[in-house]
RNA sequence: GCCGACGUAGCUCAGUCGGUAGAGCAACUGAUUCGUAAUCAGUAGGUCACCGGUUCAAUUCCGGUCGUCGGCUCCA
């Protein structure tokens, strides 16, 4: 016999039963919520066999490896069914993802979207006939023999690459898979399913490889669920900063006269500016010194620096005057590096920490472009700290904690952090990289921040670590990142005098914030949904009289909170005072001001919040009074 | 850059199975002076992305270019 501990009760059988029926045994009754289960720490089929003594930890569609489990197993599903329709599409690779499954097909033509419906009706079809899956464990050898019989060329080269001499099998109806498991027992698990999109990828993620037609979709145990999570992506749509952009009138891109080059209207500018003297006094508050650099050099400097050739795919082409090449930048450092080098630094001279607003222009791929997120030509909160060694630590701290306290302040309080490690292409030696990748270990783990490791995700010039802001849409977006570099300094000749009178090589950091004015705007947009707080939007107050009998009382309010720094407007369109709410509300202005007849008499002003909340009789004085505290200390709810 | 879908008025979108286009909102004009998310009427607005081809005739069909959207790859 057995003994297998479950849910803390231990319970014994037979060597070889199977694991739903130890759980059956353990739990008195059936569950169907259970889907697979934890044997010793390893994800196991319910159909598995236990032969010694075990802890068994039931997993449902609850536990994120049961979400796994399940989109993996739904794409199963979705390959069995396409090679029910098409069976001479070749099968590759069909992972769960965060948020559902792909499969990745060889054929032909590109599946139509009107072939979605098809498939998902093949599907249905399949999960109807509760096919279970069925693993079969095969040598290597007949693996092979097995997939080059039926055509199934991917397969076989997968296989190739396994280093085990047994490879695991998984059937659901007539379609056999190479797939290391585990999986749902069988396919009326599956509830509720939705193809979502269909797109090419490279086979293996890479451009040089053939594209396959990868079909994205997604999968639960209820139509509920399912419901919820479509409402989830429409809600989604709703947030999309280049859909507010337009309707709030705050920036443009005009494709025609080139891609990804953002033009700020008025409101997006002003939102920028408040940005940037927030961002500007803060900096000033740490010690750090502004500058200002061109945008061109010529090709000497980007040849020194390095990047015409590790940065050479994006660059924009060269620019020929008077038979010299300029390029337009692509990164501030260098030039901060040759302000740094007009005249002697001491020791005593460091840190020394210089930001600058820096525009720059990177030729990005046509296909990557997208809104405010990914654009050619960027502004970068940018600056470069220039220290000494023993000063890396300290200054690293500092650099986490003006992070932490300047997305704080935007009201992102939660990001993931990754330390990026030394890419395949990378200048300087291994040593000198291996030293800066402890430096910023040490600063993130003092700091307390958990963090991943994204080997070979660093820049070419030096290790870095990234902090990414979550949006709306689940994305994931790259915003603060700080860069050590040891290797710029050793191209440029970046030094100080020590001490001891000799020269030392600097260490300089590179950092952005916020990365770049595009992109954090973008998120800003998403994340508030348009409806910004009081500091940062670009009208706060919306002054609207009842009728034009008020206007004199209405102009005198509106400027009264324009001589309090109050960015206050004035709506004397002739519209009644219902369409004058709607339209200040629908372009999120915090607060609207409504003065008739009645608030004239008794000097007061009629208060409402864009929320829909309204406040009578108050006070012009007290108003004003909450309006620039507010803003003052950046509150964000209004 | 690659795969797919798409490009019609300032915006959102109809429409033409080849005979040069329409709605709502916005804009403008006039009337209305109104109490917390749309007052009424009228006017104006489009080389149907751009360039070629087929055709008596192309916004519609075909090809190319540019761009947008969803992915891949890449990144602030």
């Amino acid at each position: 016999m057995i003994k297998v501990i479950y849910k803390g009760k231990t319970i014994e059988g037979a060597p070889g039963t199977r694991v739903k029926d130890l759980i059956k045994q353990a739990e008195g009754m059936d569950t169907p919520d259970i889907l697979l289960a934890k044997v010793n720490g390893v994800l196991t089929d319910m159909a598995a066999q236990v032969n010694a003594d075990a802890e068994i930890v039931p997993i449902t569609f609850n536990d994120e490896e049961g979400k796994k489990t399940y989109w993996h197993s739904t794409s199963h599903i979705m390959a069995a069914a396409v090679k029910q329709l098409w069976p001479e599409v070749k099968v590759t690779i069909g992972p769960s993802i965060d948020e559902g499954f792909y499969y990745d097909f060889d054929r032909e033509k590109p599946f139509a979207e009107e072939e979605l419906a098809k498939i998902e009706e093949e599907m249905k079809k399949i999960i109807k006939e509760n096919a279970p899956f069925i693993r079969k464990n095969i040598s290597k050898a007949e693996a092979i023999t097995m997939f080059k019989a039926l055509g199934e060329t991917y397969k076989v080269e997968i296989i190739d690459g396994i280093k085990e001499d047994i490879v695991s099998l998984y059937s659901i109806g007539a379609f056999t898979d190479l797939c290391r498991g585990p999986h749902l027992p069988a396919s009326k698990k599956v509830k509720a399913v939705k193809l979502t999109k269909v797109a090419g990828a490279y086979w293996r993620g890479d451009e040089k490889n053939k594209m396959l037609q990868r079909i994205y979709g997604i999968s639960f145990p209820t139509q509920e669920l399912l419901d919820e999570y479509l409402n989830g992506i429409e809600e989604a749509k709703q947030r999309d900063h280049r859909k507010l952009g337009k309707e709030l009138d705050l920036f443009s891109l005009h494709e025609e006269f080139g891609a990804g080059l953002v033009y700020w209207h008025p409101k997006g500018a002003m939102i920028r500016k408040e940005i940037e003297d927030f961002w500007r006094a803060e900096h000033l508050k740490r010690g750090y010194d502004l500058v200002v650099s061109p945008h061109l050099a010529k090709i000497d400097l980007w040849n020194t620096s390095g990047h015409t050739g590790f940065y050479k795919d994006s660059l924009f082409p060269v620019m020929t005057l008077d038979d010299n090449d300029y390029l337009v930048k692509p990164m501030n450092c260098p030039f901060h590096i040759l302000i740094y080098n007009t005249s002697k630094k001491s020791y005593r001279d460091l840190p020394l920490r210089w930001a600058e607003i820096g525009t720059v222009y990177r030729y990005e791929k046509s296909g990557v472009l997208h809104g405010l997120m990914r654009v050619r030509g960027f502004s970068q909160d940018d600056a470069h700290i220039f220290m000494r060694e023993d000063q890396l630590d300290e200054e690293l701290g500092k650099l986490l904690e003006i992070i932490e306290y300047i997305l704080g302040v935007f009201g992102f309080q939660s990001y993931e952090v990754y330390l990026s490690t030394r890419p395949e292409e990378y200048i300087g030696d291994i040593a000198t990289w291996d030293k800066a990748e402890t430096a910023l270990k040490n600063s993130l783990e003092k700091a307390g921040l958990a963090y991943k490791v994204d080997a070979g995700g660093g820049a070419f010039y030096g290790p870095k670590i990234d902090i990414k802001i979550k949006d709306a849409l689940n994305r994931v977006w790259q915003c603060s990142t700080v860069q050590v570099d040891f290797n710029l300094p050793e191209r440029f000749n970046v030094n100080y005098t020590g001490s001891d009178g000799k020269e030392h090589r600097v260490i300089m950091v590179h950092r952005a914030l916020l990365g770049s004015f595009e992109r954090f705007f973008g998120v800003l947009i998403e994340h508030y949904k348009g409806a910004f707080p009081v500091w940062l939007a670009p009208v706060q107050v919306m002054v609207m009289p009842l009728t034009d009998r008020n206007n004199d009382y209405a102009k005198k309010i509106q400027n009264l909170l324009i001589d309090a720094g109050v960015r206050a407007k004035f709506d004397d369109n002739n519209e009644k005072i219902g369409a004058k709410i709607r339209t200040s509300t629908m372009q999120k202005v915090p607060y609207m001001i409504i003065t008739g007849d009645i608030e004239v008499e008794t000097n007061t002003i009629s208060v409402r919040k864009r929320s829909g909340e309204e406040e009578k009789g108050v006070s012009a004085e007290a108003f004003v009074k909450m309006i620039t505290e507010k803003i003052k200390k950046k509150e964000i709810a209004i």
